[in-house]
DNA sequence: CTTGACTATCACGTTACGTTATAGTTTATA
DNA sequence: TATAAACTATAACGTAACGTGATAGTCAAG
């Protein structure tokens, strides 16, 4: 088979046989006149290729896994679980819509304490978080909101309140501190989306939940 | 805030902000000194693109759609969906290992009959099996390879299993004429895995299946 | 006034090919 | 048999989304 046949029956194009060829992953055999000569052979090649690039494995992963003999339907099923992994991510991101103004304060927290026990211990937890786990602080935060709503904010109740409300991000999010605290005090007033988001608890939320961080937290 | 503190605080790198900033994607104001500076408003693009990018669209995609007014459940949804029918696919994959033969003739009968209505509906048909069906279909093959696998060569029972297997082909993939039976022929014995797996059959099927069609369908 | 920590802009490297461009080879036809 | 059509080859640049230095200017502290 010369290229064009074997580009036919293979689904590969030109380019890509002469790409595999030039990087020595699909070999075929040359000719006198340099034309390049493919058999069956390497066309099974060709189909276990197409199979783990269907993977998304890259030509160098692939390369490494040609000599060894692979198991198929393991490879399927690792695809699989790597697929449903990413559906429960998604739907926890469409549970806690603006859980990602935590990520802000992620990397910083994780310098700071990624070296110790509590904070590993905590990532291993909230890496098994469900949808329904999500749903419930969902759920959990909402009424904590409301109830800080309903609170005037230069009362010991607020005082409470609000640190109540910084030990629940610390025991589901990360370590947080008073600075933070106040970091997250700016954003729910000045980022709109999160602002819009509190602003569903009850009209002017936002701003009544920052002034009353602020009011508690600043020294 | 500068680029190191916008790059803490976005998770973006400083490569990626200088980049974003090239392609006018994400654009910083300038100080005289020429040195980028960035507030909250930029933090609230750079977390959506980060959203938009989780989701794998391009960069140019994301430019359009920053625009526009854009759902972010609805954009979940989708990309939800576009991971469930990858694994619909994956699944089909393992249910009809040696599918994947018909592939190298689906090119050539597209080029034929791509433009037919007939095929059309068919490739409707096809795009909208569930793994169910696949798991039918790799019953009612294994069920007809039995049966070919009992009946002489050189019969007229043979001759209507044949048919009937080349009528099934094209019911399910596609148009199987003569000339693709005899090629599927050459494959089944050539090919070492599909000989592996007719052999499950019975011992030495696929020489059998492979001399009864090159039998009947050899003008 | 130097040092260190920041910042900036080149500019080349990466992956898996697509896309011409140019030139030699084979095959079909006049 | 000459010539054209069809096929083959290599070369080389383009793509997307940055990573990775190299080199040079800027700012705050000692």
């Amino acid at each position: 088979m010369r290229i064009s046949e074997f580009s036919k029956q293979s689904g590969l194009t030109k380019r890509t046989l002469q790409y595999y060829d030039e990087i020595n992953i699909l070999v075929p055999d040359k000719k006198n006149n340099g034309y390049r000569e493919y058999d069956l052979y390497h066309l099974q090649i060709a189909e276990t290729i197409k199979f783990l690039r269907s993977l998304e494995y890259s030509l160098e992963e692939i390369r490494a896994m040609l000599d060894t003999t692979l198991n198929k339907e393991e490879l399927i099923d690792l695809q699989i679980n790597y697929y449903k992994e990413r559906i429960i991510q998604l739907k926890k991101m469409k549970a806690g819509e603006y859980m990602s103004i935590h990520d802000k304060y992620k990397k910083e927290v994780e310098e700071r304490w990624g070296h110790t026990d509590a904070y590993k211990e905590q990532q291993e937890k909230t890496k098994n978080y469900t949808k329904a786990d999500y749903d419930r602080i969902q759920q959990e935060q909402n009424e904590m909101f409301k109830r800080i709503a309903d609170t005037d904010i230069e009362t010991s109740e607020m005082k409470n309140l609000i640190n109540e409300w910084q030990q629940y991000i610390t025991d589901h999010f990360y370590t947080c501190n008073d600075d933070i605290m106040l970091g997250l005090a700016d954003m729910y007033v000045e980022d709109h989306r999160f602002e819009k988001n509190l602003n569903k608890i009850k009209d002017g939320f936002a701003k009544h939940f920052s002034d009353a961080i602020k009011y508690h937290k600043t020294k």
